[in-house]
DNA sequence: CCCATATAAATTGCGCACAATTTAATTATT
DNA sequence: AATAATTAAATTGTGCGCAATTTATATGGG
């Protein structure tokens, strides 16, 4: 016999449904993060890429040559994911990781040609995913948005 | 020298732009629950629980006495990731997982007095965390909500 | 020039997230 | 009742994500 909507003479207070799974924003986030990760998950199995592996090649498609603190400044992750990460990479030989020779500390990260090649392929991929998708453009645009805005804030 | 903005006459189609780090919806997303995680570290620590722990928790402190398929459907998390954690917060003394006697082949996930007693401390957790954010109410909410429909339309 | 400070990667260790498989118990079928 | 199919957890193995630390190089001030 459990009463089910109605707040009881328990030590609740108003402020108690902040608790509730329901109503967190948080949750949403991180299951969306999950979701997304996974549906994308059987079509970069056909480039031998994971998600952040997919992350990294973007930046470098867009930007080659850069340290592992430059991509880690546009992804927001550190050498202790990255390293390891990029080391994966470099076994497939998909790419390089050359020491600077003005400073002994970095890193470049160079695209091999197989690497930069895997871009054509690669853009189908987004593509792919959002047609599984029905959400307006619009929505996008607006999920994105907000996302950067949590983002801003959090830092 | 390179022509920046502008389709030059190379391999590129005019969808290029969907493979740039910049264009996608998917990365803020996932950077987005990563920072959330980050953020809500500190927080938990005094609690000593991680953010999925944290909300296996509070699915608990909701409904008591869950398998672990139960808990699995309301977090759309599955047994291998369930299990080690559920041994975690059974060695901690937050929870029992005794089998159901009805049932052999599933466990019930139940909460001790020291578990259902941490919902106290815990309430205060997502609210300090939410002054920390500078966004408004309905920003949060269809923030939620669009998560909400990416989950749906991704499964 | 020497030393303190800072910076870039790498390393170590823990806890997810999940695919794939295994084990054990339950339910359905004949 | 015997067997097949299903279901619930657990297990195994890989790859993050990140805190904390370490190693190596670079830079700035006295």
């Amino acid at each position: 016999m459990r009463i089910q909507e109605q707040d009881s003479g328990s030590q609740n207070t108003d402020n108690d449904h902040c608790i509730k799974l329901e109503n967190q924003v948080c949750f949403p986030l991180y299951s969306a993060a999950n979701a997304v990760i996974r549906a994308y998950r059987p079509l970069l199995n056909q480039l031998d890429l994971t998600y952040p592996q997919y992350l990294v090649m973007m930046v470098l498609w867009e930007d080659n040559n850069l340290s592992v603190k430059e991509i880690g400044d546009k992804l927001l992750l550190d050498s202790g994911t990255l390293t390891p990460l990029l080391k994966r990479l470099e076994n497939k030989g998909i790419l390089t990781r050359l020491r600077n020779e003005n400073d002994e500390r970095a890193r470049v990260i160079s695209l091999t040609p197989t690497g930069i090649a895997m871009k054509f392929d690669a853009r189908k991929v987004p593509e792919t995913l959002m047609c599984r998708v029905n959400m307006r453009s619009d929505e996008l645009h607006s999920l994105k948005a907000l996302c950067e805005q949590l983002i801003a804030e959090l830092n």
